[in-house]
This record gives C-alpha cells, sequence and structure tokens, in this order.
RNA sequence: CGGGGUGUAGCGUAGCCCGGUCAUCGCGCCUGCUUUGGGAGCAGGAGGUCGCAGGUUCGAAUCCUGCCACCCCGACCA
C-alpha cells in the first residue's frame, strides 16, 4: 500500500476511504455495512456532542433514554411513518439460539422461540417516544417537554459508506410535544438554527438553511426544515433536519391534553436530528491531499510538539522546553500532545499528525534550543515558519481562532463560487456536468417535474433557501410559473 | 432484486488465457546494528487450507460444475 494519500482529483471516493482510514476515524468492520469508530474519530465526535449537548440545554432541553426496540403495533401506528422506514427495518423475530443437530458445534435460530410480536430495531424513535409521551401527558400543565437523547439507530440500506451512510450510526434525537402549533414551528426552526450555527461557527462548515420539497421531507411530518452543505467533489449534503410533525404522531398515538380552558385537543410536535454522518462533511469540507484538516474548535489535539534529536541527552534537554510550551499553552485552555515516541522518525510524525489534521505543530532541535525559538507550522496553509519561543503563549490562541476563520472563509468560498443559476434546462444540465455544485433554478413546485429532472440528471432539490427572495420566473423543466429559485444538486 | 466484477499472508497484489520447483512482489510485523531538521537504511526472520465443496488429470491457484462471500453500477437513502 502506498504511502501517500490519493489525489482528490483523482479518485474521490478512493481519497476518502484512504483519508478515513490512514487519519485513524474509523474503518469498515466485518459487520455488514456497520463501521468501527476508531479513539480519534471518537474523540472528534465527542467534541461535536458536547457542543451540540451545551446548545441544547441552553435552550431547555433534557437527555432521556428510550428502548432500542419497538414493537411492530407501535411502529406502524404512524402510517406515513412506517411506510417511509419500512423498506430498510432489521427485525428482531426470534430471542434464542440452539446447537444444530446437523451441523456439530453451529447454531441455529430457535424456530420453538419465535416472537408473538416482531421488534423492529429503531430507525428512528418518533414511534417508540410518542407511545411513551402518551403517559406523560394530560393537561397544558405537561407541556412542553423537550426532550433528546444520544443513540444508534439502524437503517438497512443498501450501499454504505463509512460515517455517510452506515448500517448503524450514532446521532442525537430531539423529540418535543407542544400545546400549540406556532410553539412547535418555533422550537423546529430554533433547531435548525442551532445546527446551523454549529456548523458554521463550530465546524467551520458553510450551510444553507431551508425547507426541503415535499418528496424529500421527512416521512410523518408536515415539514422539514435542513441545512445543506456542499463538498468539494460538488455533491451536496444533508448535514442536519429539523421536523415539524404538527399533529401527526399526536394523532396515531391519541396525546391528548386538556387546555386551559377546558378543552381536549392533540398535542404538537417536532423532532430533529444530526448524526455521525457530520463527521463525513467535516472530512469533504476542509480535507485536503495531505489528510485530515481539522477547525480547531474540533481538534482533540490542537498542538503537537515533535522533538528533533540525536541521542537521549538532547531528548531530555528538548523535552524540557517542550513540557514548558505544553504547560504553559494548557494554562491557556489550548490541548497540546508532546510525542517523544523514539520508535519512528520526525519526517514520520509530520506526515502522521498532517494526516490527522492537527492545526499547529511545534518541532524543537538543538539549532532551536541555542536561539530560543520553534518552528511553528500551519496544517491549514502547510507553512512553517520560526518563532521566538516565549512569543508562543501569545500567538498560539490567536492563531487557533484564526484558522478557524480561514477555513470557513474558504469554504464558504469555494460553496459560493459553486452556486450557480440556470434558466433553461440545456444550461442546467451543463452546470451539473462540468462545476458540479448547486444550481439555482425555478422550480414549478410539483413532485413530477422533480421526479423528472431526478431521472435526467440524478439531481434533487436539496432545499428552498429561507433567502430565496421572490421572482417570478418560469419552470426550468416544465415552462410553468414560479415564484422562486430553489437549489438542485446531487447528493449524498 | 437486475447488470458487471473479484476472492492468493494482517493489508494491497503477480501468476490463471497456455495445468508441471509458482506460491510473486510491496506495505506491515519480529530480531540486530546504524539512524533521527519531512513517511529511515542494511542484514536476517516469521507468517499461506491460493474463498468452500466436488470433478477432470500422473499432477490443479490455474481447466469444469456447484455453492459461499465481498465489491462496483442501478433501485433505496441522514
Amino acid at each position: 500500500m502506498s504511502k501517500k494519500l490519493t489525489k482528490r482529483s483523482d479518485d474521490y471516493s478512493k481519497w476518502y476511504n484512504e483519508l478515513v482510514n490512514k487519519a485513524d476515524l474509523a474503518e469498515n468492520s466485518a459487520v455488514r455495512g456497520c463501521m468501527v469508530i476508531k479513539p480519534y474519530g471518537y474523540a472528534i465526535w465527542e467534541k461535536m456532542q458536547a457542543e451540540l449537548d451545551k446548545k441544547f440545554k441552553e435552550t431547555g432541553h433534557q437527555n432521556a433514554y428510550f428502548p432500542l426496540f419497538v414493537p411492530k403495533s407501535l411502529f406502524e401506528a404512524e402510517e406515513k411513518n412506517a411506510e417511509g422506514f419500512a423498506k430498510e427495518c432489521a427485525v428482531v423475530t426470534h430471542y434464542r439460539l440452539k446447537n444444530n443437530p446437523d451441523q456439530p458445534g453451529k447454531l441455529m435460530v430457535d424456530p420453538e422461540a419465535k416472537l408473538e410480536e416482531e421488534l423492529v430495531v429503531r430507525p428512528t424513535s418518533e414511534a417508540i417516544i410518542w407511545s411513551t409521551y402518551k403517559n406523560w401527558i394530560q393537561s397544558y400543565r405537561d407541556l412542553p417537554i423537550k426532550i433528546n437523547q444520544w443513540a444508534n439507530v439502524v437503517r438497512w440500506e443498501m450501499r454504505t459508506r463509512l460515517f455517510l451512510r452506515t448500517t448503524e450510526f450514532l446521532w442525537q434525537e430531539g423529540h418535543t410535544a407542544h400545546a400549540s402549533r406556532q410553539e412547535a414551528l418555533d422550537e423546529t426552526l430554533l433547531i435548525n438554527d442551532i445546527y446551523a450555527n454549529f456548523a458554521q461557527n463550530f465546524m467551520a462548515i458553510p450551510v444553507i438553511k431551508g425547507v426541503k420539497s415535499e418528496s424529500e421531507r421527512f416521512a410523518g411530518a408536515e415539514e422539514t426544515y435542513c441545512i445543506e452543505a456542499l463538498m468539494q467533489d460538488g455533491k451536496a449534503l444533508q448535514a442536519g433536519t429539523s421536523h415539524f410533525l404538527g399533529q401527526n404522531f399526536a394523532k396515531a398515538f391519541d396525546v391528548k391534553y386538556a387546555t386551559r380552558e377546558g378543552g381536549l385537543e392533540h398535542v404538537w410536535a417536532s423532532s430533529w436530528g444530526v448524526s455521525t454522518r457530520l463527521m463525513g462533511a467535516l472530512i469533504m469540507t476542509h480535507s485536503d491531499d495531505s489528510g485530515l484538516v481539522l477547525p480547531p474548535n474540533l481538534a482533540p489535539i490542537q498542538v503537537v510538539i515533535v522533538p528533533i534529536y540525536k541521542g537521549e541527552e538532547q531528548l531530555a534537554e528538548i523535552a524540557k522546553v517542550a513540557h514548558e510550551i505544553k504547560e504553559q499553552l494548557q494554562e491557556l485552555g489550548v490541548s497540546v500532545k508532546f510525542d517523544d515516541r523514539d520508535n519512528v522518525k520526525p519526517g514520520f510524525k509530520f506526515n502522521d499528525y498532517e494526516l490527522k489534521g492537527v492545526p499547529l505543530r511545534i518541532a524543537i532541535g538543538p539549532k532551536d534550543l541555542e536561539k530560543n525559538q520553534v518552528e511553528l507550522a500551519r496544517r491549514d496553509t502547510l507553512s512553517k515558519s520560526f518563532v521566538p519561543k516565549d512569543k508562543l503563549a501569545q500567538m498560539i490562541p490567536n492563531l487557533l481562532n484564526e484558522i478557524q476563520e480561514v477555513l470557513f472563509n474558504k469554504a464558504e468560498k469555494f460553496r459560493d463560487e459553486h452556486i450557480t443559476e440556470a434558466d433553461n434546462f440545456d444550461a442546467f444540465k451543463e452546470i451539473l456536468n462540468s462545476k458540479g455544485g448547486f444550481v439555482s433554478a425555478h422550480w414549478d413546485g410539483t413532485s413530477e417535474t422533480e421526479d423528472q429532472i431526478k431521472k435526467a440528471t440524478k439531481a434533487t432539490i436539496r432545499c428552498i433557501p429561507y433567502i430565496s427572495e421572490l421572482e417570478n420566473g418560469s419552470c426550468v423543466f416544465s415552462g410553468k410559473p414560479s415564484a422562486q429559485r430553489v437549489l438542485f444538486a446531487k447528493a449524498y
């Protein structure tokens, strides 16, 4: 296997897979379509979790946990939701194995141990949660309920891809119940904003907030809001969704509350989630041919110190300086690793931390000790400079902020350059085939047209952006009147 | 479930058409010495039911049959 990473431009999928492996983020497991998230990858996910969790709690949400298994009868209660997920459910039908009489040493499913009712492994938790909320809600005094759960879900997809689409994935899913339509809608939008801010400010991933078209809407929702990001290969990625569920689940599970006025009404709901798919977005937004590039906010290691030395005495001298620097920086809240492994050479370490996307690298050698300086290298620009040792503490926090900003600006510029208007279908197709990215075009509002466009180009409506201004035009496909542009793209 | 492809060491592979010291090479791993300012060098070493089961043959990784697994392209999709 080559030491070098495949170039992004040569084979984007191959580059992506190699990067995920070589940066020590995750690997395919022997289990169909599932992945193993390795410690380094998981550390990044934990950073995301911590930040999101903080935001949810700041806005009055609480964490809870609901069962993995959903009895089929509950699962099917909300018909549209059930229908939407039916084709990708793992189902538990038996609860016991036994020795196989025909093949000694092998086990078989015990036909005697068939479940009365099959259990669906949750592809999403609305059903199990709403069957529980029914017991929790009687009066307007019980509302709102604003709960989030960190969990795994299973969707038996035909084709999988590390982080972007795996059979099992980790996510958070929020499920709220409210006394009024407006309150539930406000919640839905609030969360979409939280997602957008998180993506942009924390992950440095520019996103477009919008509404899904009917055919892309969550099964069982009245409206799906989303954030859409653009990857370096010109394909769009849905990075998060927030659904306004109306009273669909309340009706399906008969969840009513006594109003202040003495009436009895169904409650209003929202649900929302982001998943480990965001890891994929992170990789495909910032990485380069040298590997992962992590925004400082997400980097488990923000600064790595690599010693360059001959012999143990020299290492000891360098280690003394390295530890000084490390302590100084840690007091400022910067996470630092001093890599004094003796079994790999400095050059290997340089490459390794570049692959892993560590934002800043400090190299200290004998020449630096003499001059009281260090070599400081930036991952985002791959540039190096010599910095007086005493300046580091004041420089580095600022530099980390700067890198965070630079990464966002760079990604935003790329994204903006890849939003192209098309006013006829030939231009539409041409844009998709050449530069890719989002195509901003008029659409007549029908699912039929969307479907035809998808068949012809593989592009779908990613969203109807919030900011899309009303503008009279005619549909790029059917020529029928349209009131605003929507964003099309090929998507992951 | 349709169409195409692949199974050889932990990973990536050569060999297969044309059966016969063919089990090849690279990475990784182990030991030793020398190295350390951009993925170390040299020497030695360990590691294989050639996917599984049959068949043809004096002889099969190689040919034939069946099975299994995986991958890619579609349908599906956070």
